[in-house]
DNA sequence: GAGATTTGACCATC
DNA sequence: GATGGTCAAATCTC
């Protein structure tokens, strides 16, 4: 094991100590001072260890990209060199029907996916070659939660088009951006062109908000309506509406803990972490005390 | 017939 | 060698 791993470890080990000395202060009402420290303190911790985590990760993926165009060879596997990366979790009912993003989609494949119950579509831009646009999304049912759809967008769209005029759909939406720290992502969030394109005609009313969980009714839902062209959502064939990118660890991972599993990042920080500490309603009760 | 989807094959990466 | 992302021919839908 590396020195950074045990030091990692070590504020983990941290914040467990942290959170008992936590879950034996939330018994006593009293104490609610004490706790908010305890959390502050927690917090720091995790955030720490999470970005040792991040800065091997990108220091590694710097020599990948090095490589790469070191021996100036076209590899035919994708190399993300934006890492944009966002999952969506939409909610329960939407397996038939659409949510239209107000981008057209083309579905170029799907890949049962290994430990995974359900394969993942590929989509892309219609426009890719008429506009060069280069925005890709992969869609996958959650294996805990069928009626779960994750959503991954990677790269924005350059193209102009859009399908039809907005609508406002209904899901729920936790995001996570590949490569920034929690807090980056919390107070950082940069909306690519489709994500803004996005917020504007959802009428967000800020980015904050982005990062709650949200519903809202979706006429077409509703009414049974096909729109996305009317086939685009079976199974594996949904548009979400909106895409944002920021932070998946954000209060949204802990409203749909059972989505995560298949982010890059935070999934793989939360399995962790779940494992050291019990999520449970104390657990969003301290994200509301820290506002998150 | 045009455009979208399906699906097996190919290839890069790990 | 296993896995995941993409290609492209076949097929389907409107």
């Amino acid at each position: 094991m590396v020195m950074e791993e045990k030091l990692v470890i070590n504020e983990l080990e941290q914040g467990r100590e942290l959170a008992k000395r936590l879950m034996s202060n939330l018994k006593d009402t009293s104490s609610i001072e004490s706790s908010k420290s305890l959390i502050s303190e927690i917090l720091s911790i995790y955030q720490n260890a999470i970005s040792m985590l991040d800065d091997k990760k990108v220091l590694k993926r710097s020599r990948e990209i090095d490589d790469k165009y070191s021996k100036n060879v076209i590899k035919k596997r994708k190399v993300f060199e934006k890492t944009e990366k966002v999952s969506f979790f939409v909610g329960a009912g939407q397996e038939k029907g659409s949510i239209d993003d107000g981008y057209c989609w083309r579905k170029y494949g799907q890949k049962e996916i290994h430990g995974s119950i359900n394969p993942r579509g590929y989509f892309r831009c219609t426009h890719r070659f008429t506009q060069n646009c280069l925005a890709v999304k992969q869609v996958q049912k959650s294996d805990r939660d069928p009626s779960i759809f994750e959503v991954k967008y990677v790269g924005s769209h350059t193209c102009n088009n859009t399908t039809t005029s907005p609508k406002t759909p209904n899901f729920s939406v936790s995001t996570f951006q590949e490569g920034n720290t929690a807090d980056e992502q919390r107070e950082d969030i940069k909306p690519t062109k489709t994500e803004e394109a996005m917020m504007s005609f959802e009428d967000l009313e800020s980015k904050k908000n982005i990062f709650r969980t949200f519903s809202f009714s979706n006429y077409e839902f509703e009414n049974g309506g096909g729109g996305w062209k009317g086939n685009l959502f079976h199974e594996n064939q949904l548009s979400p509406a909106a895409t944002t990118s920021g932070s998946g660890i954000t209060s949204e991972i802990a409203t749909a803990p059972a989505s995560v599993e298949n982010s890059e990042t935070a999934d793989s920080y939360f399995s962790s972490l779940d494992n050291i500490i019990d999520f449970g309603p104390d657990w969003l009760l301290s994200c509301d005390v820290l506002n998150w």
